[in-house]
DNA sequence: TAGATTGTTAATCGATTAACAATC
DNA sequence: TAGATTGTTAATCGATTAACAATC
């Protein structure tokens, strides 16, 4: 039973390029517009046409005036508003290594209304130490924590290893939707949203981009080197 | 002039679905397929169209067997070396913070043909020091270790400020292929091969659909909490 | 006004799915 | 053989682009 209207229904594709809009306002624009722009502008900067940029906007609501433009101030608040910025949403990070402490540490997420409230690890060592200003707490409270702040975010950048059994927990504890930063595929029950932040996906498309120039090599840094070693020295030795 | 035979145009589409076989066949199926497996099978899977699967594999040249399906290993094999992960790519990283160090500790990459060689940090008291086996050197030596070891692939880590004038110096450089984790888009001379790992957009993905949820909130974790400050306590206290 | 730019319908393009003959 | 599964052509679907009238 929801309570409020839901707004027009967006798919992948739209969501992406409505965030390309919303950077393209954001960093570039502003300094050389005078608080309007065309799609034409849009779409050139971006390498797309002008009329997916006016259907998208339409797509939203958002109305321009022939012979200016679309209001700058108006597509930023209307992309907030249709995205969710203007929410708050409260989220964990499960996962207190390198990876969790680079994204709770990242302060651009408040500006789309995300903030992490709590990092949990299942090294209880770890209790007690402040990440990004976020307490790390140990992984026997996350139920608790979860409860308390009624909150439906989870973020997981546990090994891969421990992602599934630990995705199944969450959901359990009455998490809706999880950010997946570890290198697996979770399962999750109806009803509950996965976003698979595929770091091979990246991966495959830049090796094959260098394969198919020729730029790859056969032989190692140096003869002695092997993965895993420091390469030693630096400047000059070989 | 390329020297070898460069196999079949893929587009991001088919190599996203080829990386969820390569996926598929390597983590679920081997347990309970006898070396085969049918295009049927891992359509179930990953909830997709059999004949698209057929398509694909048909597009690299593998080769099914009616009634049987298709060879696993073959399959792996063929995907492997269509996507290049049979080459050897070296990397830099430009960046030595928690990301970079994330990123440089993953030792998924190996099995990718990725390696990377050499981090970078601005910061000069950071050299020397070794993260996930690789040395910390100060920025200036860039230049030279990319021109000593023929490198071509650079994963940027920097802060988003800083990103654009470390790719043009990339670029500069020689470097052919960038992998950019900064939250910021990069202008590149043509020629220059960019992937962007968007964070803003699957935050913009999970934001939408919680919105849509009503899984949001209005207020914040405690009377007293605001973003950046550590959440104190956390069993009882509340 | 004239002309630039929007908004929208129709046409095109490309990707996915359906149908089905070929095969082992 | 019969039947399951591939391989491929044709049909469909959805997204993008072209065309152009509406607007300020």
């Amino acid at each position: 039973m929801p309570r409020k209207p839901k707004g027009p229904v967006l798919n992948q594709l739209v969501l992406e390029r409505l965030m390309h809009y919303f950077h393209l306002v954001g960093e570039q624009i502003p300094d050389n517009a005078n608080g309007w722009v065309s799609s034409a502008h849009i779409a050139q900067l971006l390498a797309m046409d002008d009329t997916l940029v006016r259907k998208d906007l339409a797509s939203i609501g958002v109305r321009g005036r022939p012979r200016v433009g679309f209001s700058i101030a108006e597509l930023k608040g209307r992309i907030r508003e249709v995205l969710g910025f203007n929410e708050i949403y409260k989220a964990i990070i499960v996962g207190a290594g390198r990876l969790g402490g680079a994204i709770v540490s990242y302060s651009g997420f408040a500006k789309y209304g995300l903030y992490v409230v709590a990092l949990f690890d299942a090294d209880t060592s770890r209790a007690g130490e402040v990440m990004g200003g976020v307490l790390v707490q140990p992984i026997d409270n996350l139920e608790s924590v979860i409860n308390r702040h009624d909150i439906h975010m989870a973020i997981i950048t546990v090994p891969a290893e421990a992602a599934q059994a630990m995705a199944d927990r969450l959901v359990d504890a009455g998490i809706r939707a999880i950010w997946n930063f570890a290198p697996t595929s979770l399962v999750v029950p109806q009803g509950v949203f996965v976003r698979h932040e595929h770091i091979s996906v990246g991966l495959a498309e830049l090796a094959y981009y260098l394969k198919r120039n020729n730029l790859t090599t056969t032989d190692w840094p140096s003869e002695s080197w092997r993965p895993g070693q420091p390469l030693e020295s630096t400047a000059e030795e070989g």
